[in-house]
DNA sequence: GACGAACCAATTAGATGGCGTCCAA
DNA sequence: TCTAATTGGTTCGTC
């Protein structure tokens, strides 16, 4: 099928012919045969790179020239700013009514939001899941206009903890858009035709590739395929180097995929001794600059430690890593400078990363209840995907490895033959209903309990399941919001202040309900009341306990007892395990607001670089929820902590002391740079303007001092000479003509 | 004969993928 | 439950 033949306006279809596509790929045209412009509804489920995002964008284009607004909906930030960045490419065509103005494309992450308002002037927006749901808690207005709803990995409704939301999000987009047509995008999972059911939407399901994949198991020096066999030279003692090094040596790349962080940084170490030796001059030269960029964006070991990889062109990659040093790792992969990534599943789902070859070292992953697990087939299918990069490579190859026949024989069965599994909805577990319930009867879908029944009855739990079998967990939810004030009234289900609030702050109600129960009872409130207070909440992430951390921990709870919302519990009881786990992140936050360095905290908590910012990002943001409960239920409070609240999110948002605040303040200065100045005495935004301009250039550096005074409104001219000398020269009059000039300020 | 590298087997310690949400300039 | 790291001991080669 021809893209000419689609009745697309001109411009659509001179924009991808320019692009170099003129043909469908067959999933494509089938799903052009079964109305996709015609606005049916649709379930593409069909594997990674065969096309599916172009789909969506003839759909929307489509929609949009007919005066119609889409909403792209993913599962992940990273995604997100992916297909933002994409469709913006669209800007260029004048495809509404007169040709007014190009396509406008909006974004709206937790991190990064075009402001909401103007994101409803969009024709496309791309938003993750939560915070759709989100947007429509907060009844934007919008949101009704929406006639083209593509829904990213669907699959993803299987998950425990965000299919619930996904799944609520988009019964309520159909309720409140009845006419407006969903596109859904999934991996082959075995029941599609169950999801696509529930959409009431025309199926397209293939296994259909643009580029072969190959899979295959290791067993003792051959690569086993259906029907062939590759040998790999034993030059190690490493099967998985060894497979390394044949790829290698045909020019592929290869993703080693692993079951834990520690195994993945440990395997990245092992190759790159090998693999080292066999890099030319000109790949070392690019690979040192790589070495250089690493080192300067890591304040800890990790940077050392990825560095040395790199350096012989291995890397590692999971969450822990900082955003800095996984952009370079990922950047050094697809121009082809790091030969071997060797990685958590982060790289499996999301980000497009293929390469040539992948080996799955485990298939097993760690669970602390049953010991190593199997992973699930889809989980496999998403890692062997990854292999074969579209009009690169003639084909991709994944390699199993086993260590005997039979585990060979069973891989084979379990995996490489096996169909994925079924997607189950999550929806009926406690945990999921109680949120959603609220937010449901907040935002008005339902005023009743027999209300409630009729929505639940639309999701896609309901499509599965009976659902008299989930009126008991109903009940208990609306038993527990009535309990915490959240909800009032029998018959008609009318939400409180209260409930409101915790709809909108998007917290589990069970996090609202401990942080007001905690902030009644407190008696004695300090930081680390609060702290703990906001990590004992679900919608925290815990750290791990280890085994030399009761001791510690214990010491710390017994010195400080009077100071959290609750009695501590002994150390017989079933809680004390939790309730250190609990104080053990409240140290993190604490270490991380008392400007511990980097390099401490990541060694004390054992945990990563990224790990720090993610736990203080979800401390902020329990934090500011804290601040406004804290605010509604004043009255019933002894003493009012909001003051306390508001500091602590700000010193949680930048990780410093009180003091630092309103230096840190200023964009540009972080906690380090802050601490600098202010122990020089420069402690305010005044002490600076009044200071030496040399001063502070030889305390930050003359760039970083250039951008500090244009921040603060003093405007400066940063000029070099052929000599390497640097002045800086005052602009602004107020400061007078003072001069400052400095050389060799660098080192 | 002293020393270190390389190798092997046996034992022990330690692990536990990734993700999103709030507000506001 | 599994794997990587550690430990202890042996062998071999070299000076």
């Amino acid at each position: 099928m021809k893209i000419e033949s689609l009745g697309l306006p001109d411009e659509v279809i001179r924009f991808y012919l320019d692009s170099g596509i003129e043909e469908l790929y067959p999933p494509q045209a089938e799903a052009i045969e079964k109305g996709l412009l015609e606005g049916n509804n649709l379930l593409a489920a069909i594997p990674t790179a065969s096309g599916k995002t172009l789909l969506a964008e003839l759909a929307m284009l489509k929609a949009i020239s007919n005066g119609g607004k889409a909403l792209y909906i993913v599962p992940l930030r990273a995604l997100a700013s992916e297909k933002f960045d994409r469709f913006r490419s669209f800007s260029s065509l004048y495809v509404k009514g007169e040709g007014k103005a190009g396509i406008r494309v909006g974004i709206s992450t937790g991190d990064f939001e075009s402001r909401d308002e103007w994101l409803g002037s969009n024709d496309i927006i791309v938003a993750t899941s939560e915070k759709t749901d989100s947007l429509l808690r907060n009844e934007t207005s919008w949101m009704e206009d929406i006639t083209t709803i593509v829904v990213d990995e669907v699959h993803l409704l299987d998950s425990a903890n965000r299919g619930p939301t996904l799944e609520v999000t988009l019964t309520k987009l159909m309720k409140l858009n009845p006419g407006c047509q969903i596109i859904a995008l999934s991996a082959t999972v075995g029941n599609a035709y169950e999801i696509a059911d529930w959409l009431k939407a025309k199926l397209v399901l293939s296994e259909w590739r643009p580029t072969d994949l190959h899979e295959g198991v290791y067993l003792k020096g051959n690569i086993n395929y259906h029907g062939s066999q590759k040998r790999i030279e034993p030059r190690t003692r490493d099967d998985a180097i060894n497979i390394l090094l044949d790829t290698l040596e045909e020019g592929g790349q290869c993703l080693v995929f692993e079951s834990s962080r520690k195994n993945s940084v440990s395997f990245a170490k092992r190759s790159g001794a090998k693999i080292g030796e066999t890099l030319d001059k000109p790949t070392r030269n690019a690979l040192d600059i790589l070495v250089e960029q690493i080192v300067e964006n890591g304040e800890t070991e990790t940077a050392n430690e990825l560095a040395k990889c790199v350096r012989n062109g291995t890397a590692f990659h999971h969450a822990g890593l900082n955003s800095a040093h996984r952009r370079i790792v990922e950047d050094g992969f697809r121009d082809n400078k790091i030969k071997v990534i060797s990685s958590t599943p982060t790289l499996a789902a999301g980000l497009n990363l293929p390469a040539r070859r992948v080996i799955v070292r485990s298939y097993r992953r760690y669970d602390p209840n049953y010991g190593m697990q199997p992973i699930p087939v889809l989980d496999y299918k998403q890692m062997a995907g990854r292999a074969g990069r579209p009009h690169l490579d003639p084909y991709g190859e994944s390699v199993l490895i086993a260590k005997s026949y039979n585990e060979m024989t069973g891989l084979f069965d379990n995996y490489i033959d096996a169909d994925a599994e079924d997607i189950w909805s999550k929806l009926g577990s406690e945990n999921a209903l109680r949120t959603h319930i609220l937010s449901t009867i907040v935002n008005g879908f339902a005023t009743t309990r027999e209300g409630l029944l009729e929505f639940i009855e639309a999701t896609f739990f309901a499509h599965q399941n009976d659902t008299w079998g989930i009126m008991d967990v109903v009940d208990e939810c609306l038993d527990f919001l009535r309990d915490n004030k959240m909800l009032e009234g029998e018959d008609t289900l009318v939400p409180t202040a209260l409930g409101r609030l915790i709809s909108t702050l998007y917290i589990d109600p069970l996090s609202g309900a401990y942080i007001v129960n905690g902030l009644k009872k407190a008696e004695h409130i300090t930081d680390l009341t609060l702290l703990h207070l906001i990590c004992k909440t679900p919608d925290m992430r815990q750290l791990y306990m280890r085994s030399g951390d009761y001791e510690i921990i214990n010491d710390i709870v017994i010195a400080h007892s009077d100071e959290f919302a609750e009695i501590p519990p002994r150390s017989r009881e079933i809680d004390y395990e939790f309730f250190l786990a609990e104080v053990k992140t409240a140290l993190l936050i604490q270490d991380w607001i008392g400007e511990k360095t980097l390099d401490s905290i990541t060694k004390k908590f054992n945990v990563g670089e990224g790990d720090v910012h993610a736990f203080a990002d979800i401390a902020e943001w329990l934090m500011h929820a804290s601040s406004r409960l804290a605010g509604l239920i004043a009255p019933e409070m002894s003493i009012d902590v909001s003051n306390m609240t508001s500091l602590l999110e700000k010193r949680i948002h930048y990780g410093a002391s009180p003091e630092l605040i309103e230096l840190v303040s200023i964009r540009g200065i972080g906690r380090v740079r802050a601490r600098k100045l202010y122990d020089n005495g420069l402690k305010t935004v005044d002490d600076i303007r009044k200071s030496s301009h040399k001063r502070i250039a030889e305390l930050i550096g003359p760039k970083t001092a250039a951008k500090l005074f244009t921040e603060i409104g003093l405007h400066l001219e940063f000029t070099s000479d052929d000599s390497g000398e640097v002045t800086l020269k005052t602009m602004d009059s107020l400061m007078g003509n003072e001069q400052s000039t400095f050389s060799d300020f660098e080192k």
